[in-house]
DNA sequence: ACTCGATTTCAACGGCCGTTGAATATTAGT
DNA sequence: ACTAATATTCAACGGCCGTTGAAATCGAGT
């Protein structure tokens, strides 16, 4: 592995755990196990180095969301997909890769998650990172529920867009809160009820008219 | 309004805005206008003072979401309320106190998202401040709702959350996302839509059995 | 007027921060 | 073997960090 993939790799790590501002250009070499200086070799500034651990791996989850979303239409020549495939294909992927690679994702959507409920970042970074793709999405749903206006699919996909990146943060709150009845880690238990929760909201909005 | 409500109301503030880690002690200071070291006579450190910004409206926050449940199970004396009726209880109280000290509050619902979402702080201090009044809606979600797991419940509950959290964070992504249909301090749309929406998800888990 | 506690100011501590420039090592092409 | 680009090390810069102790000011009770 090359130096500029261990820098990002230990820049994603403890972003993901404390912050932008909660970690120093040194701590990050330091796990990385380079000298402080080449931090700024292979990245302009710190502020760009965070930018290419965000991008990273953004282009990669587009991709695969989208083909997601393009197998589940082809399987639906004639009619439009349901609510619960196209949610499937949004979600699934993130699924999919943390049981590829768990320890790298992990981290990645932690900090997703982060940036997402952060007013100083979130309006921003997620909206350059993500708008095309959930532009897509949003455009899918709009032909399953074609009552529902677009106000509507609006503020239904922001909440999905809470309730999925809170789940995926793993914060160990749902344990806590539970006594251990519920664990953050459970993959299973959340792909059986994440798309099925959020798609009745989907239509529940939709059906209001 | 003496020094110290002054030094907290900064340090929600720019907590709010940037993070525990992204504000330092004497930012803070200096936009509350008194000295640096004020601050380590009012507070024990810098970590303390964060607490205290926690709890100062944790405690008013609990407070009328209990009200407003006690208020709802009053008007139920045989029957159990409706799951929409138990939800708009704890949604409900969050736009009453928007409506009548909007700055105050707006900040207090940002830091409260970041800290939900963040896994250094967000399973503890969530727990710490809030779990006995969450356990008591979801006792009164588990009476509206007999058919439904415990693990359903806790699971509809965490969705709600992340939703519930990011749409007061009021990052500005759904004006982004939606260019300009939808807006985040829109506190009419989102009470028309978060309890429908949340609601049809717990029916939805509910139901699967 | 005097005291005594609560509050505020002032000056400073060691330490870590992001960033840089120059010197050195490594690698690839000739 | 020489060169030229790429990669890495070393030492340092000014600046802000959290925190502290001692001195000054203020305010209420006598």
């Amino acid at each position: 592995m090359t130096t500029r993939d261990r820098i990002l790799d230990a820049a994603e790590t403890l972003f993901a755990q404390d912050g932008y501002a909660g970690v120093s250009v040194r701590q990050i070499m330091s796990q990385a196990g380079a000298d402080v200086s080449l931090a700024y070799y292979h990245f302009k500034s710190k502020r760009d180095l965070f930018d290419q651990v965000m991008l990273r791996r953004a282009e990669h989850l587009n991709d695969i969301r989208l083909k997601a979303l393009e197998a589940v239409e082809k399987r639906h020549p004639d009619d439009a997909p349901t609510v619960e495939e196209i949610i499937g294909a949004f979600t699934n992927p993130l699924l999919d890769l943390l049981a590829a690679d768990h320890e790298e994702w992990k981290h990645y959507f932690r900090l997703v998650a982060q940036i997402n409920n952060s007013p100083e970042w979130g309006g921003e970074l997620m909206t350059r990172y993500f708008d095309p793709l959930v532009r897509r999405f949003i455009g899918a749903l709009r032909k399953a529920l074609p009552d529902c206006s677009d106000e509507d699919l609006y503020w239904s996909y922001h909440f999905l867009s809470g309730a999925l990146t809170l789940t995926f943060a793993e914060t160990g709150r749902i344990d806590n809160l539970s006594s251990g009845v519920c664990r953050s880690s459970d993959m299973a238990s959340i792909n059986e009820r994440m798309p099925t929760f959020l798609a009745a909201g989907f239509r529940a909005l939709a059906a209001r008219e």
